[in-house]
RNA sequence: GCCCCCAUCGUCUAGUGGCCUAGGACAUCUGGUUCUCAGCCAGAAAACCGGGGUUCGAUUCCCCGUGGGGGUACCA
């Protein structure tokens, strides 16, 4: 074995879209290639033709790089390797590592029925045919599966993160490799797959951890060197069962339309079954790369906490740079009908600095998006909790907001330092607290109980709108809102 | 049934025989915060699954039990 660079592959099968347990078996071993200068390949194993599809390739693809996980080498199969499972099975057959097998499914299904529970196991009965009786049924047409012929031993390895682990072989069943209509076995194909691609290092889910003796008995009676392996812990749900469909949102295209952004989901989906040790927690990308190491990998399954997640994505939505954030949001924001590209670009300094004063109250884009709606032009939505808390007395709020606006209307000078002293001599004048001129004018300007600091909001959202947004106020107190 | 894996606060985890009166983070609760909080600050509550060993000394090493998970297909 020489020191050569480590070539690593994410395997996964083209059934259904790119689930966060798959997502987070490609981040390590994605991570794992980028740190230590090794070779990240991308295989859509539709070993089982019937279940795949194009959109599920599609869909994988799309969440693999919308998480940033570029690739190096990329195999689609599309039936293109079958011969070379088959070569692979026949060679097997011709070197007495495995026999033709003439049970038919059915028949198995029966004994495995009759079995005394569920402790069944292939008899062997077709591995004590005589060799010319086996050729002839062939020959004349019968049909057969290939089943590998399981030696007597123990099958152990030295797992990356379990450390030594063994199965004794008499507990190994002679599985069958090619099909009746020769057609590979999954261990067959990522064998002969990883084989072909000349992969160094396995690293996926520890479900998988009782077909490895299997193949590394292939590996073996193929003559071809072991891989090392590495079985990561599942993610479970909440309720610490494998993760499905009950617990919610499992693909990652759910949470990119949740508003969240891949940074925090890779650095989430990282922390969930590794620790860089230590009490560091949010992390970019390349930290990540940076810290990673196989040592921090965890043995226990680790639970799925969609709180912690949006908590985490709050944190990277206040920290990224905001050039990296824009992207994120303005499509967004677009959608939403606030704006167009063009628009945004043409105030590009103005829209950037409006989402470094929302960013830090929000843990989505979503949430920005909502908080952003008052400062582009178009009616407001008053929310029903602010009306009721800050404009309890109608007349009065729209007296005391008239007032504001006759102030506002007259400032010189359009900024925060002006415009605070302006308000506060306006709150003693009326004898209100300012907290009580404050919140009203809030709900006014935002709709919302929850904003920036209330002159922060006045200055981004410029005289002109302000002005209107609280003369609209004055009038749906006095008109529409009134009951 | 059989085989394999796993086990620190509710959750993610730090901890590699004495530094542990077990640390951090999320969530929860409490208090503070020139105007709001979903922001910020301070604080509280909260865990080594059980039993045996080994050792001067176990959260840490070993064994057994218990609990959880995975596998046991002509699925992947």
């Amino acid at each position: 074995m020489t020191s050569a660079s480590p070539r690593l592959r994410f395997a996964p099968s083209p059934t259904g879209y790119l689930h966060v347990g798959g997502a987070r078996t490609a981040l390590f071993n994605w991570l794992y290639a980028r740190k230590f200068g090794g070779a990240f390949l991308l295989r859509i194993e539709d070993t089982d033709r019937a279940r795949s599809t194009d959109e599920s390739t599609r869909a994988i693809f799309e969440g693999m790089r919308w998480l940033g996980l570029d690739w190096d080498e990329e195999v689609v199969h599309q039936g293109a390797n079958l011969e070379r499972h088959q070569t692979d099975a026949r060679a097997l057959l011709s070197a007495g590592a495995a026999y033709r097998c003439f049970c038919t499914a059915a028949e198995l299904e029966e004994r495995r029925k009759t079995a005394e529970r569920g402790a069944f196991k292939y008899d062997r009965r077709c591995d004590r045919l005589a060799p010319d009786e086996a050729a002839r049924r062939a020959a004349a047409g019968e049909p057969f599966t290939i089943r590998f012929r399981i030696p007597d031993g123990t099958t152990e390895w030295e797992d990356m993160v379990h450390e030594r682990v063994a199965f004794p072989n008499k507990d190994l069943d002679d599985f069958v490799i090619l099909r009746s209509d020769a057609t590979p076995i999954y261990n067959l194909a990522v064998v002969s797959d990883d084989i072909a691609m000349r992969i160094t290092l396995v690293m996926r889910g520890d479900d998988h951890i009782s077909n490895t003796p299997k193949q590394i008995l292939l590996y073996r009676a193929l003559g071809q060197p072991v891989p090392q392996f590495a079985h990561l812990p599942m993610i479970h749900g909440t309720d610490g069962r494998k993760l499905s469909k009950r617990h919610g949102a499992t693909a990652v295209g759910d949470y990119q339309h949740m508003g969240l952004v891949p940074e925090a989901m890779v650095n989430f989906l990282a922390l969930l079954g590794w620790s860089p040790g230590g009490d560091r927690e949010v992390l970019t990308r390349a930290e990540l790369v940076e810290l990673f190491s196989p040592a921090g990998l965890q043995k226990k399954a680790a639970i799925f906490d969609p709180q912690k997640l949006e908590w985490m994505n709050g944190q990277h939505l206040s920290l990224m740079p905001l050039a990296e954030l824009e992207p994120y949001v303005t499509p967004a924001i677009v959608a939403a009908g606030l704006a167009t590209p063009e628009s945004l670009d043409r105030e590009r300094e103005r829209y950037l600095a409006l989402l470094d004063l929302l960013r830090v109250r929000a843990r989505t884009v979503d949430d920005v998006v909502r908080q952003a709606r008052p400062y582009f032009p178009g009616a407001l939505e008053y929310d029903e909790a602010a009306v009721a808390k800050h404009w309890k007395e109608r007349e009065a709020a729209a007296t005391l907001l008239q007032d504001v606006h006759a102030a506002l209307a007259e400032a010189a000078d359009w900024s925060a330092e002006a415009l605070e002293p302006l308000l506060r001599e306006l709150a003693e004048r009326s004898g209100v607290a300012s907290g009580k001129l404050f919140q009203p004018l809030r709900v006014a300007l935002t709709g919302l109980t929850v904003s920036p600091g209330i002159f922060e909001v006045l200055v981004m959202m410029g005289r002109e709108l302000a002005l209107e947004r609280i003369a609209s106020a004055v009038s749906w107190l006095r008109g529409a809102g009134r009951r």
